[in-house]
RNA sequence: GCGCCUGUAGCUCAGUAGGAUAGAGCAACGGACUUCUAAUCCGUAGGUCGGGGGUUCAAAUCCUCCCAGGCGCGCCA
């Protein structure tokens, strides 16, 4: 990669400049390279004069102009050096460079991107996890779109990752599941009695109840609590759980692993979670019940985990769970989390760090909310009233490669308007076609060159020098950024930085596109420009892929 | 009251690890199809980066106070 060379050139410099004494270098400085906003500045530019001006108390510009005078090309890398305002060095990239990013794509091909980053770390994202007591819905989608994408991210940069579904599948939601499907059961065969509004209210209840009547008839009506709910309960939440299954694999987002929150109350794991606490100390008694001392390692208050009445609470068993997945190997742990989990973060971080990790070793993603919209009005959603609008209604309305995209390109922690009819309108107002299209075209003129048979793939005769117009060698430098967006978006854990950087290279394209033909008479030239689409269209299709979006060859 | 998130163009949002003159899309206005796909392109206009202070050679970015919006503060999940 350009940058490391660059990188590399200037990190032996400093260290001759130092060798020298013609200014001192303190331990531990880096070099930072950027690339500079305005292109009168030069492909990169690095301000380490304006760094080491103060500790060794002379001017950036003097600095600058003792690290040019050492600053030795030998491979002809640089064509300019400059040294600019404050003390900026600037500097210009030869040609030659830049056409080698286009050989470095066409040689990886699908693995152009992909980087040793993440250097084996083993990490697990976890995302979507809603409770199976209804269908998902449209944050949902956001919650598995972005969870998706980041770890195919991190997969793309060297990581081992695994995806996973946390069922609670323990605990009183699954019993007011059951009674809710038991009373609508009751309520088939005829008889009279209460719905209550704290019970789930949705039609797919009745559904579900009407399901138990056909495999059951009457033989239910009578029975005691005891007998009905473990039954109503375990039916109705893995039916809902299969639906969730369904329509995330729908949604293209397909999980390494599904695990029950009630396999650690049955494998005894909460208990011993509590009693590993107890014993170093972090969970102690008082007023009947167990609390967790998270106050020790930066929670607000103490948390109970075991109540008075012997229940435990929902933290102990997610202390469980954490305490498994490290048990597991995994060396970072990512949850997404709805933003209306905020308030539990704290006490999950300190819960982590009792468990003997750093805090680190966790990272709380939280998905903020979406608002769903029609032509710019509000759509109206209540959960307890059973009007939401379903992941799987929006993906049938709009499409998965829109919805995904669209979940995508916001930053997660802010919150999403979605609207409905912006999100089907095939136009620029709705950049996932945008940049698909740049695919099609791409591939398109790829279907044109075949056709008429021209020999456009030969490397014997491509010269890529015949790419000198400002637009191509802007098109070149926007390609070599691509695998510095991809492990950024890796390191921040921002998944949204992907898409904005498609967009703005199916931007550069459909310009260049529209400005320069392709396929001519020249063949050199057309030779040379067909091999920088061909990697404009393999960049395209491996970040659509890190987002779970289509790449159409046609549209 | 306390905590977290957010505040950037009319709208929706970016802003790369503190860098040089703050960006894109939409909407508005005006243009471009006998050509490899017009789901496209070109141009014009639009800003006190919520506000005040501070740190720095340099702040949308870091610190602090204030204002506004959202969410959360249970022996609920």
């Amino acid at each position: 990669m350009i940058r490391d060379k660059i990188l590399e050139k200037l990190n032996r410099t400093l260290e001759q400049c130092g060798e020298r004494n013609l200014f001192q270098i303190p331990p531990g400085f880096e070099v930072q390279l950027e690339v500079p906003r305005v292109e009168a500045h030069g492909d990169f530019a690095t301000n380490l004069a304006l760094n080491l001006a103060k500790p060794n108390r002379c001017s950036p510009r003097d600095i600058a102009t003792s690290f040019v005078e050492q600053l030795a090309d030998g491979d002809g890398l640089f064509t300019g050096v400059e040294i600019a305002g404050p003390g900026f060095i600037n500097l210009v990239i030869s040609p030659a460079a830049w056409y080698e990013v286009l050989d470095e794509i066409h040689r990886l091909e699908h693995n152009y991107g992909r980087s040793e980053f993440g250097l084996g770390r083993y990490v697990q994202v976890e995302f979507v996890s809603a409770n199976p007591t209804g269908p998902l819905h449209v944050g949902h989608g956001r919650g598995a779109a972005v969870g998706d994408a980041l770890a195919s991210i991190l997969e793309a940069t060297g990581h081992r990752v695994e995806r996973e579904y946390y069922i609670n599948d323990a605990g009183t939601q699954i019993e007011t599941l059951g009674r809710s499907v038991f009373l609508r059961y009751q309520q088939l065969l005829g008889r009279q009695v209460e719905f209550p509004e704290t019970c789930y209210q949705g039609d797919y209840i009745q559904a579900l109840a009407k399901e138990m009547q056909e495999v059951h008839g009457d033989s239910h009506l009578n029975s005691s609590e005891e007998e009905f709910l473990p039954l109503f309960s375990d039916y109705a939440a893995k039916s809902i759980l299969e639906g969730i299954r369904k329509d995330l694999e729908d949604f293209g987002v397909h999980y390494d692993r599904w695990f029950s929150e009630k396999s650690l109350y049955e494998n005894g794991a909460v208990d011993r979670v509590i009693e590993t606490l107890k014993a170093s100390g972090n969970i102690y008694e008082k007023d009947g019940a167990f609390w967790f001392q998270s106050t020790a390692l930066g929670d607000e208050k103490d948390r109970v985990v075991v109540r008075a009445n012997g229940m435990t609470t929902y933290l102990a068993s997610d202390l469980a769970y954490h305490q498994d997945k490290y048990l597991r190997g995994f060396d970072l742990v990512i949850n997404l989390w709805g933003a209306d989990h905020h308030g539990y973060m704290e006490r999950m971080y300190a819960g982590v760090m009792a468990l003997g990790r750093k805090r680190e070793d966790l990272r709380l993603l939280l998905v903020q909310l979406v608002n769903l919209l029609r032509k710019g009005k509000q759509v109206t959603m209540s959960t307890r009233a059973g009007e939401f609008v379903t992941l799987k209604d929006v993906i049938d309305e709009v499409g998965r490669d829109a919805a995904r995209f669209i979940f995508l390109t916001r930053r997660s922690d802010s919150p999403l308007e979605f609207d409905l009819e912006l999100a089907k309108e095939k136009s620029a107002d709705n950049p996932v076609y945008y940049v698909q299209y740049a695919h099609a075209r791409i591939s398109s003129i790829i279907r044109m060159a075949k056709e008429q048979q021209l020999d456009l793939d030969n490397p014997e005769n491509l010269d890529l020098e015949h790419l000198n117009l400002p637009e191509e060698m802007a098109l070149i430098k926007q390609l070599s950024l691509y695998p510095e967006v991809v492990e950024n978006s890796a390191r921040f854990l921002e998944p949204h930085r992907l898409p904005y950087y498609l967009t703005e290279l199916a931007s550069a394209f459909h310009s260049y596109y529209k400005h320069h033909r392709i396929i001519q008479d020249d063949l050199g030239m057309a030779q040379a420009r067909y091999y920088l689409v061909k990697a404009i269209r393999l960049v395209v299709g491996n970040g659509l892929a890190l987002l779970g979006v289509s790449a159409p060859e046609q549209m």
